[in-house]
DNA sequence: CGCTTAAGCTAGTAATCGATTACTTACTTT
DNA sequence: AAAGTAAGTAATCGATTACTAGCTTAAGCG
């Protein structure tokens, strides 16, 4: 909340305006987020934000990427620190939760994006980085497997599909509960279910 | 599709527009709903849909109404075909499937609500809708535990947040896929690894 | 110091949306 | 069949929105 001078330099600026997009998709719908509304908590006038973007949409797009960016950075960050699969599946969970408690407003980006009508740039760029999660997931899964952390019976996709949904479902809890920290708080305890379902049997 | 004349009785149109925002709901962003759109669909001019609903938000909170109704209703019934608390909740999570795959607007106008920024009548009505069912996941999983189905060392709060996850993480998956009847798919492997999750080790 | 120019401001435009209103059409009642 | 009512139409209003054009200011450099 340092009070950033006004006259920043482009790329500063552009950074800035993601931010503060992400920060106003923790208080409000997305789709109902104006450009009005992002400059006024920049402390600027609404015309300025097309000196840095030429529309809505490359906005929004350069929001996505960010998050793209930033995500698979930290869990990839995490999975490496760790030696076992099981372990690093866990870490991985943890770095996510750890991600959207900073930035509440990221998983309800996500779904907004991904709840869009046509074939816009920033929806492509949900989807894509939505893959790229799976996909290291069932790598996880099937290295675990292996290794005999995990059930060899296991659905490996299903599995993957869960792994999202357990992060939703706490996203959904905090929803109701209009309360952000909800999902930090509860997080450990859902994963412990969710583990219970994958590991191989004792 | 069958076409309904124009000049229906009041409560018979109210009805119609309630299923018609429903199936708009499975096309397209929720928020992005007009009332132009609605009654398009249905064949009559804007202005006489508020002949109807005094405004939009109430003929919002009459569909999240009809849903909370019709869910609620559909998932008791499956509860109660069935003899024991595990199978009742395999039945349960069944019929939430299927009716979300015959509605898919539904889980999208869900989130859509809970999404909102104030406090409205829809939003409020979805959160206790959701809260309502938890308590059922909730009643079942106590009483998994007495007849030993159940872990009893689970944490019944979790597993209830990783129920409805469950259920996000197949929506999510359908929404990325953009395909409806992916739910439908992939419902019962999903929900083996859940089921593996709460269960009593053997 | 003075020039350049990137960054921000002012003041618009056109399009869209929810809502209202005067009027018309279709059905019901007596 | 006349009278009354319920349902739909068409036009329009005020508010909001993304986006634009022209002007002003301040930072940086020689």
């Amino acid at each position: 909340m340092a009070a950033t001078s006004k006259h920043l330099p482009a790329e500063k600026r552009r950074q800035i305006t993601v931010e503060t997009v992400i920060e106003l998709a923790g208080e409000q719908n997305p789709d109902e987020i104006t450009t009005a509304a992002i400059t006024r908590r920049m402390g600027l006038t609404q015309g300025a934000l097309f000196r840095h973007f030429p529309n809505k949409d490359a906005l929004f797009q350069a929001a996505m990427e960010w998050v793209s960016k930033q995500l698979l950075f930290r869990i990839d960050k995490a999975v490496n620190a760790k030696a076992t699969p099981l372990e690093a599946l866990k870490s991985m969970f943890m770095a996510h939760v750890a991600f959207i408690s900073e930035h509440p407003g990221i998983p309800r980006m996500l779904f907004a994006e991904l709840q869009r009508a046509g074939e816009t740039a920033p929806k492509r760029m949900a989807q894509t980085l939505l893959h790229h999660y799976e996909e290291r997931i069932h790598r996880l899964l099937e290295l675990g497997k292996v290794c005999g952390e995990i059930d060899k019976n296991l659905d490996s996709e299903a599995a993957a599909t869960l792994f999202i949904g357990t992060i939703q479902g706490l996203v959904m809890q905090s929803l109701i509960a209009e309360d952000v920290h909800h999902i930090q708080r509860n997080a450990t305890k859902v994963y412990t279910v969710y583990q219970q379902g994958i590991r191989s049997r004792s």
